[in-house]
RNA sequence: GGAAGGGUGUCCGAGUGGUCGAAGGAAACGGUCUUGAAAACCGUCGUGCCGGCAACGGUACCGUGGGUUCGAAUCCCACCCCUUCCGCCA
C-alpha cells in the first residue's frame, strides 16, 4: 500500500495516477476517514493518559472506592471511544488498500492492454517452407500431452505431459539453474547492458506452494481471489505465481546492506482458476489451471530498485534470446501494469500457428508497495525494500513456442543449440 | 492425530496482577586507562503511531486476536508457531 503521508501531501496526484490504472478511488474520502481517525485517536489517548495516571497513584496500595469509581467510568469511556475508532480504522484500512502504486513517469497511459507500447522486436517471426503446425497438434501426435485423460481426473484445463515433453521441461530448467546460478552469465549481461547492479547469483528456491491469507494479501496479490484456489480446511490458497511465496519470504524482516540485492530463481507449480477465460485458448496447454513457471524475486534498496528491474528484463532477453525465440517487449501502459506496480513489461513470444506474438514473460516492479505492509526493509532502520519479479520461463509457454518455431516438416521438433547437452545430446524429439 | 514444554528487546535470559518498556548478561557504539591492543571501568543502546518547526510530549507494543480487572508480560478463551516424545506417513 501508499503511505498515507504521501496521500495527505499529494492527494490531486494521487486521485489522477489512480485514474490512469483504472481505479476510481475517492481520495477526499479517504483523507476525511484519515483525519476522523486521527481526531479519535488523539480523544482516545488522552484517556488512557488520565487512566494510566490514575493506576501511577494507586499502585502499591489498594484503590479506594473512589479510585475505583473513577477507573471504572474511564474505562467505559475508553472502551467506547476505542470501539468507534476501531470502526473508523477498518473503514479507512479498506480504503487505503484500494489506492494502487503509482506508475513511474515513463510507464504510458493507457486505458487497456491495447495502450502497451512496443518497445522493440528481436529476431524475425520464424519462416516455413510449409505450413506450420500448432504445438497443440503436434504434441498429441508425439504423445506428449493428454488432455482428455487429465479431464477426466481433474477437469478441463489439465493435461498430463509425457515423454520428451517431460525431458525438455527438465533442460529448461537445468539449463536456467546452471546460467543464473553463475554470476560471470551475469556479469556479462549487466555489462552489455552498461547497468549499475551487482552480480550476485541468484538463489535457486523451491518454495512452499501454499500461502497464508494475511501474507497473500499483504502481497496485494489476492486479488482477484476468484481466481485463487483456495484450501476448504485451512486458511491457506495455492499460490497462483512462484513469485507470490518469494516475494513475502522475508515478512517482517530487515535486511542489512551488506546481503544486498536479496535475489530467488523459484521453481514451482502454480494454480489459476481462470475465472473469466472461458472458451479463451482452450486448443493445447497455453491457458491452463496448473503450470511450472521458473520465477526471479529479487529484493533491493530504494536506490537500486529500478536498476534492478531492467536488469531482470535484460536476462529475461537474453534467456529469450539464447533459446532463439523470436519476441517482441511491451512497456505496460497504466491500466495494464497492475495495482501494486510503478511499472511493468511483458515479453511476447512469437506464435507461428497464431501468426502473432503471445505473452509468456512479465517483470514487476513494486518500489515499496509491497514492502510497506510486509514490514520489509532493506539497508537501514525505516527504509522500505523495493520488490521486484520476473518470470525467467513460464515453462508451458516457453515449450509451446520452442515446439512451433523449432517444428519441422516432418512434425518433429529441433532441440535448441543451448539445450542440446540438457536433453543427453539430442538433436530433435 | 495424542502427550508435555515453550514463544519476552539485536541475541541469551529474568519476570506469575500495580513500584515493568520491562532485571541481569552478551553484542554494538562512545569514552577513560594503555606506546598499541586486550582486560577493567564509565556512559549510550527497541519499534510503530499521534501531536510538535524542533527539543520533546503522549500512546501502543512481551507470538496473534478476544476477554476478566480500577489496573495485565503476568489470569481466562481461541488461534498460530517452535521443541521433545508417541502414532501415522513420502
Amino acid at each position: 500500500m501508499l503511505d498515507i503521508q504521501f496521500i495527505r501531501d499529494n492527494a490531486a496526484i494521487v486521485q489522477e495516477k489512480s485514474k490512469q490504472k483504472g481505479y476510481d478511488i475517492d481520495i477526499q474520502q479517504l483523507l476525511g476517514f484519515d483525519k476522523e481517525r486521527r481526531e479519535l485517536l488523539q480523544q482516545v489517548e488522552a484517556l488512557r493518559r488520565q487512566r494510566n495516571e490514575l493506576t501511577a497513584q494507586t499502585k502499591g496500595s489498594k484503590p479506594s472506592e473512589d479510585q475505583i469509581t473513577k477507573g471504572k467510568n474511564l474505562r467505559d469511556q475508553v472502551t467506547d471511544l476505542e470501539h468507534k475508532l476501531a470502526a473508523i480504522e477498518k473503514e479507512y484500512e479498506i480504503l487505503l488498500k484500494t489506492v494502487p502504486n503509482m506508475p513511474l513517469g515513463d510507464v504510458p497511459i493507457g486505458a487497456s492492454e491495447d495502450d502497451n507500447q512496443e518497445v522493440k522486436k528481436v529476431g524475425e517471426p520464424t519462416k516455413f517452407d510449409f505450413k506450420p503446425k500448432s504445438h497443440a497438434e503436434i504434441a498429441e501426435a508425439k504423445g506428449w500431452i493428454d488432455k482428455e485423460r487429465a479431464a477426466k481426473v481433474a477437469g478441463s484445463r489439465f493435461a498430463y505431459l509425457k515423454g520428451d515433453l517431460v525431458k525438455l521441461q527438465f533442460a529448461i530448467i537445468q539449463f536456467v539453474i546452471d546460467k543464473l546460478t553463475d554470476s560471470s552469465f551475469l556479469d556479462a549481461i549487466i555489462k552489455e547492458n552498461n547497468l549499475q547492479v551487482a552480480s550476485t547469483a541468484f538463489t535457486p528456491v523451491l518454495p512452499p506452494y501454499v500461502i497464508r491469507t494475511e501474507v497473500y494479501d499483504a502481497m496485494d496479490r489476492l486479488e482477484p481471489r476468484e481466481d485463487r484456489y483456495k484450501l476448504d480446511q485451512d486458511d491457506l490458497w495455492l499460490q497462483g505465481s512462484a513469485e507470490h511465496v518469494l516475494g513475502s519470504m522475508h515478512t517482517k524482516e530487515g535486511i542489512p546492506s551488506e546481503q544486498l540485492p536479496v535475489r530467488y530463481l523459484g521453481y514451482a507449480t502454480s494454480f489459476r482458476r481462470e475465472a473469466g477465460s472461458y472458451g479463451k485458448d482452450t486448443e493445447g496447454i497455453f491457458r491452463m489451471h496448473q503450470f511450472d513457471k521458473l520465477e526471479m524475486e529479487s529484493i533491493t534498496d530504494a536506490k537500486t530498485g529500478l536498476e534492478e528491474h531492467k536488469f531482470l528484463i535484460a536476462i529475461q532477453e537474453k534467456l529469450m534470446q539464447d533459446l532463439g525465440i523470436p519476441y517482441r517487449l511491451l512497456e505496460k501502459c497504466t491500466a495494464d501494469i497492475g495495482k501494486p506496480n510503478a511499472r511493468g513489461v511483458d515479453i511476447d513470444a512469437w506464435l507461428p500457428s497464431q501468426n502473432t506474438y503471445r505473452e509468456t514473460h512479465t517483470a514487476d516492479y513494486m518500489t515499496d508497495y509491497q514492502a510497506r505492509r510486509l514490514s520489509l526493509t532493506a539497508g537501514g532502520k525505516g527504509q522500505l525494500a523495493h520488490t521486484n519479479d520476473a518470470t525467467a520461463f513460464a515453462l508451458g509457454r516457453t515449450m509451446i513456442a520452442i515446439i512451433e518455431n523449432y517444428q519441422t516438416p516432418e512434425g518433429n521438433v529441433r532441440v535448441p543449440d543451448v539445450l542440446q547437452p540438457y536433453m543427453g545430446g539430442k538433436t530433435d524429439i
